[in-house]
RNA sequence: GGGAGCUUAGCUCAGUUGGUAGAGCAUCUGCCUUACAAGCAGAGGGUCACAGGUUCGAGUCCUGUAGCUCCCACCA
């Protein structure tokens, strides 16, 4: 029934398109067993690689293994193809520069960038079958999803969450916008503390100061020491003047101040770190911008004007040095704040920005964190941590063209920020204008918000982006909490976090239950796979494909331990290539026998025909409960183990009765047959989830006529129900061992298997062993076999 | 400095409530056996990082130590 070779490279697409054309993913809103996922939408940066294929065949696993339960899922696909990493890639791949393009031909470009880089997403994960809708995928840049981003910052700002600030935040200065907290990665770089002196005017007396960043000597604003500093505390009151640039500043009493570090007094610049932001505003100290948003120091720094900031700190140390006001120096290594897409260092700067209030509502999203079931679940101690050293709220501005824009206008006589109507949303408040005067002074005309939001902002949404297809609600919490949001770790702090946080902001509750953590695929020396730099030696998904199939490359991707990294490795990839053989060949060699058979239960089953059932319940019991924690690989392998027992000892044993019926009778062949298409059908079920491919092309050829349905992927597990009989799979086994003795015996004599053996004599086994007579003597050529009683043993005569 | 994870066979890793160590790969030996030589059968190989503790019994629980990895804080 089944060809000799499996052609995969044609069959699998065969499949694929079979899938399509019946739509047998296709999810029933209706139905009363819901399973909702909230997928992540890749961002549109780069090319997919395998470590996407890795994390989202996770994904497709779980909605496969629902769906086998008989639940409708709801498995939507989305695209992240607003924001800053797509930005970054058109700017890259299409050679312009934000800054010297018009704000409209940028964000074209852009959209036809992500349109034909989608058509290669979808190729890359639709050929490796997965069973989401591509038809309803969503995108962030779209008109609905841009209405349902600015309609949750509507009614945020209702609500009194979100807040125009002007206040520190954290700047790139390479890609020229606000960035927040969770996209700054800390990296090690050498330094250099370099100890200057200041002069106090009152007295004449040097003041020495340690500083990383002489740079900001321009933009100092006080000096600091301790109130119990017992050397310094008499300078306060007094003023310091700074080397080089002579200017004044106060000396204050600040109890923060760390004695022990550096000289004991600190310089505070607006602003060299987090420490000097937040003693501006306690101290309400002046604000001088040494450092311009390009990453240029400003005409505050003199003669170092317009240089970048690495340039001029380098400048002023030879200067300082030449005036005699740097006294010491020394190298260390510290960690600096950069912005993760780009690795260049963050500044603090000072300019207007809407923040969502995250800070004052940090004990709720604590809370709601321990209520979401993690798995594995020490990501949630990963999520609890982040949330306790939260120290900014969420500045959700950017400075950049490709994003969704800001519902908002300001007044162009008193500045007063005017919201668009609801009702006429999505607006790009660059091309419309309010419809009514402004509320403060009456005045008609506006300043567009030319600011972009933060594709987070719109991210965090997708609970309620993914289920507008059903629902066509916008943003409404129908369907939350979902059940499932998956992704890999990096994003517990990002993309978790900030979906928590929202759904709480909007509808008090929790977004899902469950977040199931993937790992990494990583590269075989262990580097990270990137977008947009080809990884030397790595093959592409299409390729593994091609070469192991789609089947083999999921089996690859899911034979991982929860939230674990694995590295890619060729070898991991021909053990699936055999499991597919393997899968094929028993299978095919089963089938041989079921032609013309109609599966019934016979009136008699024969000892090991029950027992492989019973070994098939006992995996499918250890399956689902590893299922139940998402541990697909746990599970994969309980149900590998299975498989293989019930190649090498089952259809070994059972061959010999469906050959010859002459010989064994008929009734012992039809229980072999019972049994075997049985636990042939179960095994093939469950691999469906991870092999969709193969498992299908068997399915088809046999059991979907039997069972009545269009695909092996809707046709529900095979449960034979949870009672174990354990003395039965005891008994099993040991016939299962006396068949390995007796094999060994002929490997270590270099007998062939078939060579006959005249007697053995099996001590000490029970009844059980004896039903079984026929099938130990067939699989192991053994002509008689004598019982014995005594210690248990087989000997060979 | 705070948090988390890891350390088990030569390699990559399983080991769910504590009960004499498992798989795959690699190595060695044998076998064309009417599904499969991209196969089959068998063998060797581990004081479960270290030190204590609880227990009749610890890879598993507790404490501590060391090494590796990740996240956070540390820019005076």
């Amino acid at each position: 029934m089944l060809e000799k070779r499996y052609d995969f490279n044609t069959r699998e697409k065969h499949w694929q398109e079979y899938w399509r054309e019946q739509e047998i993913y296709k999810f029933n809103p209706e139905a009363k067993n819901r399973y909702m996922i909230d997928t992540p939408p890749p961002t549109i940066s780069g090319i997919i690689h395998l470590g996407h294929v890795f994390s989202y065949t996770q994904i497709d696993v779980i909605a496969r293994h629902q769906r086998m339960l008989g639940k409708s899922v709801f498995f939507p696909f989305g695209y992240d193809d607003n924001g800053l990493p797509t930005e970054r890639y058109v700017q890259r791949e299409k050679k312009v520069k934000m800054a010297e393009t018009s704000r409209q031909d940028f964000i074209n470009l852009c959209l036809d960038t992500t349109k034909q880089m989608k058509a290669n997403y979808e190729e890359v994960f639709s050929s490796a079958g997965h069973s989401a809708d591509f038809s309803h995928a969503y995108s962030s840049i779209s008109p609905r999803t841009q209405e349902i981003s600015q309609r949750s910052f509507i009614e945020l700002y209702n609500k009194s969450e979100i807040e125009r600030r002007n206040s520190a935040c954290l700047w790139c200065p390479e890609c020229r916008t606000a960035i927040a907290q969770s996209e700054v990665d800390t990296v090690e770089m050498p330094s250099l503390m370099n100890y200057i002196y200041f002069t106090i005017k009152e007295t004449g007396e040097k003041l020495r100061i340690a500083t990383t960043r002489p740079e900001l000597l321009c933009a100092c604003v006080c000096v600091f020491v301790h109130p119990d500093d017992n050397e310094r505390a008499n300078l306060v009151g007094k003023t310091a003047i700074s080397p080089y640039y002579n200017r004044e500043v106060p000396i204050i009493a600040n109890p923060d101040v760390d004695m022990e570090k550096g000289t004991g007094a600190v310089m505070c610049c607006t602003f060299g770190d987090e420490a000097d932001a937040k003693w501006q505003k306690e101290y309400n100290l002046p604000v001088l911008e040494g450092i311009g948003y390009n990453g240029r120091m400003t005409d505050l720094a003199g003669e170092f004007a317009g240089q970048k900031v690495r340039e001029a700190r380098e400048n002023i140390i030879n200067k300082l040095k030449e005036l005699g006001l740097l006294y010491d120096q020394q190298e260390l290594t510290h960690l600096v704040a950069t912005h993760e897409r780009c690795g260049t260092e963050v500044e603090l700067l000072i300019k207007p920005q809407w923040f969502i209030k995250m800070l004052e509502h940090k004990d709720e999203i604590y809370r709601a964190g321990e209520q979401v079931k993690w798995n594995p679940e020490y990501a949630k101690k990963r999520f609890l941590n982040w949330v306790d050293g939260l120290k900014w709220d969420w500045c959700i501005s950017r400075q950049r063209f490709f994003g969704v824009p800001f519902p908002v206008w300001y007044c162009a006589e008193c500045g007063e920020p005017m919201l668009a109507d609801t009702s006429d949303l999505p607006v790009d408040p660059s091309t419309t204008q309010p419809h009514k005067p402004c509320s403060k002074c009456g005045y008609t005309h506006f300043n567009p918000e030319t600011d972009v939001m933060d594709t987070w902002a719109t991210s965090s949404l997708t609970p309620q982006i993914c289920t507008d297809v059903i629902t066509n609600k916008g943003l409404d919490d129908t369907y939350i909490p979902m059940d499932l949001r998956p992704n890999a770790h990096e994003n517990i702090r990002v993309w978790d976090f900030y979906t928590i946080a929202k759904s709480l902001l909007h509808f008090g509750k929790l977004p899902w239950h469950d977040v199931m953590i993937s790992g990494w695929g990583l590269s075989a020396t262990g580097t990270k796979l990137s977008k947009s730099k080809s990884s030397g030696g790595t093959p592409t998904p299409l390729e593994t494909y091609k070469k192991y199939s789609a089947d083999v490359t999921r089996y690859w991707a899911s034979n991982a331990s929860l939230g674990k990294d694995v590295y890619i490795k060729e070898e991991e990839f021909k053990n699936g290539f055999k499991l597919m053989q393997k899968i094929w060949n028993a299978s095919r060699f089963v089938l041989s026998f079921l032609e013309g058979y109609t599966p019934h239960k016979p009136a008699e089953i024969l000892p090991m025909d029950k027992w492989i059932i019973e070994e098939y319940k006992k995996t499918f019991k250890a399956f689902m409960s590893y299922m139940d924690r998402y541990e697909m690989g746990l599970a994969l392998n309980e149900l590998e183990q299975l498989f293989w027992n019930f190649c090498d000892n089952y259809i070994e044993i059972a061959k010999n009765r469906l050959y010859k019926p002459e010989i064994y009778g008929e009734q012992a062949k039809e229980s072999a047959q019972y049994a075997a298409s049985t636990v042939l059908l179960g095994i093939l079920k469950l691999f469906s989830i991870y092999m969709p491919h193969i498992t299908e092309e068997i399915y088809q050829a046999y059991y979907a006529e039997i069972e009545g349905c269009k695909s092996i992927h809707i046709s529900n597990y095979l449960d034979l129900g949870s009672n174990i009989d354990e003395q039965l799979l005891k008994n099993g086994a040991e016939v299962c061992d006396i068949v390995s003795q007796v094999r060994g015996y002929k490997s270590q004599n270099n007998l062939s298997m078939k060579d006959e053996i005249a007697a053995i004599s099996l001590a000490g086994y029970n009844e059980f062993v004896r039903t079984c007579e026929d099938d130990i003597k067939a699989v192991c050529s053994i002509q008689t076999i004598n019982y014995t009683d005594g210690e248990k043993a087989v000997t060979i005569e």
